[in-house]
DNA sequence: ATGGTCGCGCAGCGA
């Protein structure tokens, strides 16, 4: 296989937002696009209006809050929703993966902790310990598998506008950092940092206040892999023109660059 | 100065 651009986007509602992602498309031209924050039923998915742009679909929603997707040029096959135990149901509709050709991908929607401490907090934390035990139980590292998404925690502290100022706030405390260090010990990789270092390269930036212009974000969302895919990364961006213009979603869209045929694996 | 802006859905909450 050729090149593979797998990309990630938090949308806050693709009904709103389904200009910016037909837009998106047709100048990115990702092979495989997770979405989250779609806030619709599956039935009000536009799926036959992405088929007219080559993508084949599957969402999984309920209807005004969450919801992810996956749109793939390259096949979707063995769809699998939620946990399998139910207990994405219960926090809904956040987690959908495919096959999309020779790699797994899982469009992942972390919750929101809200406060430090408070139950939503705590249930964030046990969503992220039901992702690692689900793929540590169901899925094998050794292979192609991608998990994408709004993860709702910025690694480290390159990926916080102003890390003094967010000591001990939410999305940056240690058990939120160190529930990805139980993902990346399993074996994922975070792959938007294999091939940029720098900080104060975000993907999400807060719509009050002018945070954006002001350059006040974070980097919250993710595509962790596998090693083979650590070992096909070639590029990374994140595409800060989407955040810009008309009724732009509060995320901009992360990418990365694969080559199947490089790398040892 | 505890504000600010979105989306949903039609009040006020969640992010």
């Amino acid at each position: 296989m050729s090149e593979v651009r797998l990309a990630t986007w938090n949308v806050n509602s693709l009904r709103a937002r389904m200009d910016r992602v037909v837009e998106w498309i047709s100048y990115a031209r990702p092979d495989v696009l997770c979405l989250q924050e779609t806030k619709m039923q599956d039935r009000d998915f536009p799926a036959h209006d992405l088929a007219d742009l080559g993508y084949e679909a599957v969402h999984h929603g309920d209807g005004g809050w969450n919801g992810v997707a996956i749109l793939s040029a390259a096949g979707i096959a063995g769809v699998r929703i939620g946990f399998g135990d139910g207990a994405d149901d219960e926090m809904g509709c956040r987690i959908v993966s495919a096959e999309c050709g020779e790699i797994r991908v899982f469009s992942v929607y972390v919750p929101n902790g809200r406060e430090v401490g408070s139950e939503f907090y705590y249930a964030k934390l046990e969503w992220l310990g039901s992702l690692q035990r689900m793929l540590a139980k169901e899925w094998d590292q050794r292979e192609a598998l991608a998990v994408c998404g709004d993860f709702n925690v910025a690694p480290d502290d390159r990926d916080v506008w102003n890390p003094a100022a967010f000591e001990g706030a939410t999305h940056v405390t240690e058990p939120e950092r160190d529930a990805l260090g139980l993902l990346g010990r399993w074996g994922l990789v975070d792959l938007f940092r294999l091939h940029n270092k720098a900080d104060g390269l975000f993907s999400w930036w807060d719509y009050r206040g002018g945070a954006f212009h002001k350059h006040q974000g974070m980097r919250i969302d993710l595509i962790l892999g596998t090693a083979p895919l650590a070992s096909w990364c070639t590029a990374s961006i994140v595409d800060r023109q989407a955040r810009k213009g008309p009724q732009p979603s509060d995320h901009a869209p992360v990418m990365v660059y694969l080559d199947p045929g490089r790398g040892g694996s």
